[in-house]
DNA sequence: TCTTTTTAGGAAGTATGCTACGTTATTTTT
DNA sequence: AAAAATAACGTAGCATACTTCCTAAAAAGA
């Protein structure tokens, strides 16, 4: 009994103490991840400015120019975005002549994407580009802080991954 | 010139590094923090769904909570989103009832944007569930990752805020 | 004072990223 | 084999988050 007052005073503490550290903005993880979600998109828009291509797009584009051919829900999933999002961003890609939508001859509900030629230039053609804004991102942290970053952020997503909208590895 | 060269050289190794090293999606920083910042929306989504609020939307609530009133662009600054996004927020806000949007006596331009009662109330309502969303990201880690996260995180913001589409401090 | 520039906001358009609902096709269960 | 569950996709709707172009007001400079 004592234990467990102990305990649930402990806890209460614990949680007057966060509510305390998330009170401003600026301490709260969540707050920080968007702001930084933002300044990559502004990285990568800058570098691509040229190209007209948004992150998510390219991460589609790069998934498909292995060669590799998916319906639409493993393509989203595969770059973690749902079903929905996917699919307009798929259209978009189509309307551009970067991929294809056939319909499946296995499965008459799914659409079969793959990437044309024209798609594939585009991917080698941006590659160093994005590369570029990952590398800006990143550009103020040492190679130790680089590399602890990665492995929290790794070790946050795959923890969380069931808590995301559009988890991974589900499909 | 051969120290030229050598450094030109010592760039191209670095560069296809780097281009080796993001090749896949999943060592892509913006990538890792795209996913974490989904992973955060869907936990505050969770926690809140009773109350139907953003952490945007939060955010605005909570930084006028403490009384202070002010224009929509600066309004949008602090929370760091851009002008118009900020007004779209603050929009679905006064329909809501959270907060009033008077025209400024000073400055006929400006709208001057206050907190309702029911704003305030609200915020006190929600702010531990604010909270909960905030540990529950971050529940994973060891105080010192979450430490060394958030030391690196503000060092980013920071650093890159002007890349932002939406800087803070400018206005 | 008058002109120029800057600033606050509105309106329209686009992309991402969801939820909810419906349709059709496939798979599983009975 | 028929019924039920599941799965892939589509559509509609909403919120965030930008861009660009516009108006009107305020501030700065000549």
């Amino acid at each position: 009994m004592e234990e467990k007052k102990a305990v649930a005073l402990q806890e209460t503490k614990n949680k007057s103490l966060k509510n305390r550290k998330f009170r401003e903005l600026w301490n709260r993880p969540g707050y920080l991840i968007r702001r930084l979600h933002q300044i990559h998109l502004g990285l990568f828009a800058e570098e691509c400015k040229d190209e007209d291509v948004t992150p998510v797009q390219f991460g589609m584009l790069s998934v498909l120019a292995s060669g590799v051919e998916m319906d639409q829900l493993t393509l989203s999933m595969s770059v973690g975005v749902d079903r929905v999002s996917g699919a307009d961003v798929i259209k978009r890609l189509e309307r551009r002549g970067l991929l294809h939508r056939n319909r499946s001859e296995v499965d008459k509900r799914a659409r079969v994407i793959c990437i044309t030629p024209k798609g594939a230039e585009f991917v080698e053609n941006v590659r160093p580009k994005m590369a570029r804004a990952q590398a800006k991102l990143v550009a103020p942290l040492t190679e130790e802080e680089l590399a602890e970053l990665e492995r929290i952020l790794k070790k946050l997503v795959e923890a969380n991954n069931d808590a995301s909208r559009a988890p991974l590895g589900v499909n």
